[in-house]
DNA sequence: GTGAAAGCGCTAACAT
DNA sequence: ATGTTAGCGCTTTCAC
């Protein structure tokens, strides 16, 4: 079997008797290329079924037109909408986008800078794995002048553009409800507050406290869980076993809240009378289940977009100095449902 | 601002007094380099913080070490579960991926291919759009010897390698379950059928009512919608309005399920009492609503993998002449939950 | 086991 | 408005 080479500039300037640099500027739209040789050219190119080739442009250019993103998983629906949000502002811009699984993995992480790295993209977005305990692998990024963002979350050490959301604020927010539902105790079931979201999110609830006066060490639980559904199924039976009193759960993510719901309703409690039940991050899901549940919408679309603009702006920016890092904070906002709202 | 150049192989070459060509073969641990060195070579590298240029060796070898994938929407979880299964096979072989979404649209479907040819990935794994009336756009990459394969949805008149599900079996298994619940009347609420899978789906409901005898004039209604949760609710709501009797829906996915399911109980029907409701797909919200919904369970990492694998073999097979193009399919299975059982 | 040299397909100075 | 030419960074054939 033969493989039949592909077509070139240098065969369209063969066909038409002119030079290949005429070819690549027509097929450019070079405003100095006559709108005859530009037709001519365009012609002879689909006639012969060229085929541009982006390898050799960008090797040659030593830009790709390509932006990396790197999150922990494709498949939670958060990032999937981020990367949604990404993917159209870079197709609007021009850019292709090189998506990576971290799998919360900080050795993953690592692999997948070095192959975005050898793929020469020209900016990398990422929202960094749970446990990153080093940062040198985003350093050689910066290191080799590869631009790369946080979105969503974040880490503290490395100053570089960050998009994130005002989680602390929004959960400050969610508490002050919650607090104001009648409860005597709530019971928090966190996610590893090592992780930038969490700690913030964390941070909010004491200072809900703080600000209703309320006494943390006689009023909150705190636990530190994997936050999805069996895990808080578990953890809400461990607590409700041992006789654990608490009548309210505020989960840091809508998974975390649907398993403790469930194991709730299953153990005789009803929702929101008994317990009232609070998550985060508004999944689809969250307001299916029965009762729907009070959440925080995040803007995970107008984050990938946001950061998928600031990326290609600072890429395309001339003059690189003039631009500082700097912090872009989205606005999160409350949806409260049946799950917390008490008939006082 | 200076813009520092990056280190390459004949920078390495030139501190250590070798050629370029050794410094290449040393770095691709090519036999023929003494092991003495390698070391020097390796050493060097790291030293001057060399990184590789993908870019330019692709130029060379004409290959990406990359694969494009277009699906419909990144943000539905069997595609981002089915993409994590590509992407994990992919990078075990050493290639990346590129994903782009045609958001069901052909012509947006048109554009990512040739995106891809472009950026000259290796192969092309496709679920294609909805509105799919041409096939140009895939004959395109197929006249260019860009390998192109479908996964999960697929078009018939293209004769390519497929991995899909044997969803016509698993809707007949599925239909003879609900026929079996001791109802009357089946309401469907299909997809576009133009699409194989709903097409499938639907033979798969006509053969279960052949196989049982039953007529489908006058115990089946059929009705195709947009398959998401609130199209799925105005359907039933209107069924309902107009005093269409039913007493079971499957809903060709689990979003329609669910809208159905809430739809119902809203106007007082019990699930299963009342009525008796299936989706499809085994979403992960279809286990925590209530009561749960019956469901098929399609393997969507496994469909990614095999994708994967077969695409990465083929482009690997030294002599394409062998290959012929092949049809894999994955076993689905029923999940029967709460929602579809009866105590008759 | 290592070197020399050509070239993948495109772009962009510079020249005319 | 078009042509000439060099080269992006790597691989690979052919020498020795």
């Amino acid at each position: 079997m033969e493989l039949k080479k592909s077509v070139t500039i240098h065969d369209i300037a063969k066909a038409l008797n002119i030079n290949s640099s005429t070819v690549s500027r027509a097929l450019n739209d070079n405003p100095r290329v006559s709108a005859k040789t530009k037709k001519l050219v365009h012609d002879k190119a689909k006639e012969m079924h060229y085929q541009y080739n982006s390898l050799a442009s960008n090797l040659r250019t030593q830009k790709s037109n390509t932006i990396g993103i790197i999150v922990p998983h494709i498949t939670k629906h958060f990032f999937s909408t981020a990367i949604s949000g990404i993917e159209e502002e870079a197709h609007k811009a021009g850019y292709n986008v090189i998506i990576c699984q971290s799998k919360d993995s900080e050795q993953l992480e690592a692999k997948n800078i070095n192959t975005l790295l050898s793929s020469r993209v020209d900016g990398i977005l990422i929202s960094p794995a749970i446990k990153t305990t080093t940062v040198q692998h985003i350093q050689k990024a910066m290191d080799r002048n590869v631009p790369i963002f946080f979105f969503d979350r974040y880490i503290d050490e490395i100053n570089t553009t960050r998009v994130i959301t005002n989680d602390r604020a929004t959960s400050k927010e969610l508490t002050l409800h919650l607090l104001s539902q009648n409860i005597n105790k709530l019971a928090v079931l966190t996610g590893d507050t090592s992780v930038s979201i969490y700690e913030n999110r964390v941070k909010g609830i004491y200072d809900a406290f703080q600000q209703s006066g309320w006494n943390t060490e006689s009023r909150l639980i705190l636990q530190q869980i994997k936050l999805d559904v069996d895990d808080a199924y578990t953890a809400i039976n461990k607590w409700l076993d041992e006789n654990v009193e608490f009548d309210a759960v505020f989960g840091m993510n809508d998974m975390a809240a649907i398993g403790s719901q469930k194991a709730l309703q299953e153990r005789g409690f009803r929702i929101p009378e008994d317990v009232i039940v609070a998550g985060f991050s508004n999944e689809p899901i969250s307001k299916l289940v029965s009762p729907p549940i009070t959440t925080v919408h995040q803007p995970a679309m107008e984050i990938g977009k946001l950061a998928a603009k600031k990326m290609i702006n600072h890429i395309e920016e001339k003059d690189k100095s003039l631009l500082a890092s700097e912090t872009a904070v989205l606005e999160s906002h409350l949806i409260i449902r049946t799950s917390s709202q008490r008939n006082k």
